[in-house]
DNA sequence: ATGCTAATGCAAATCATTTGCAATAATGGC
DNA sequence: GCCATTATTGCAAATGATTTGCATTAGCAT
């Protein structure tokens, strides 16, 4: 938690190091898309940080996520078609179910990833920087409706 | 092989089921998808379906692309993030392999794929239809680029 | 404080994909 | 084989997420 809490002198010292400079709608940005713990797209982001910053536009909004992503703090998943999702970058790879029917997104955890990573990188001699799994299928509550 | 040389007739009965119609444009398409054996964009089969049919339409191809997705024949990777890619369905999952550098795309296969969806599938209660994995890193050509 | 320049807001531009519509062509019944 | 029905096509215009140009604003080093 404490770490969350220093997030934005570190992410001050990134953006000093490539001389950036650390904005008000920068921080409000980067505070609603750690608090939307999960995936935030970049509308709905807008929407949020307008009850901050009400002159905020929706470029800034893609500017920045392009920033951040540049900057490794946050990762894009293109699991929505029509538009990408954001969340805060984390150190483990991320695997994603989603249900085709209700939309709803579970982040799944999956130990054999780690394996299947070294297994395939030594084969094909890639070095793998970073491994999507999308999973995509009827959610239990979903199934028993179209059951009935 | 011989498969392949039935599809246009087995496509046809499928057609026939849902009250559609096989046009000379709907056959070329899907033998360039075909042929195309990877992964091609709809601009680019576009392109080619051109030779065959200079009249041919990009709302056509888009059409047809939806038509075929639908209809179970093709699937469309979000690999690349401008646009998408089509290839031949095929019974197996898909994993594939980027290189950053290059944008060489390797199709790779997994074993552990199959343990993995059966796990995650009663873990958490989905019934998972189709399963995706994007792994992106350098290929060894590029890393040894990198290193000069 | 001041000057330099990155960042912003706004409007207009992109670009892949979709859609409306009138013209064309595939299929089924005769 | 011919005709009527209606799916499919080509074209042009629309869409919608994302990007960009430009004049204005605001961080930050001095």
């Amino acid at each position: 938690m404490a770490e969350r809490l220093n997030m934005d002198t570190s992410v001050k010292d990134k953006l000093d190091v490539s001389n950036q400079r650390m904005t008000s709608q920068r921080s409000t940005l980067l505070k609603l898309i750690e608090q939307s713990n999960g995936h935030i797209d970049a509308e709905e982001l807008h929407r949020r940080a307008k009850q901050q910053h009400p002159r905020i536009s929706l470029s800034t909004v893609y500017r920045n996520l392009q920033l951040f992503k540049k900057m490794g703090l946050i990762t894009e998943h293109h699991f929505v078609e029509e538009y990408h999702l954001y969340e805060v970058k984390e150190t483990a790879d991320h695997q994603h179910l989603q249900c085709t029917k209700c939309g709803k997104i579970v982040e799944i955890e999956c130990p054999v990833s780690d394996t299947f990573r070294k297994k395939i990188s030594s084969q094909y001699d890639f070095s793998i920087m970073d491994v999507e799994v999308y999973m995509r299928g009827l959610c239990s509550k979903c199934r028993r409706e179209n059951e009935k």
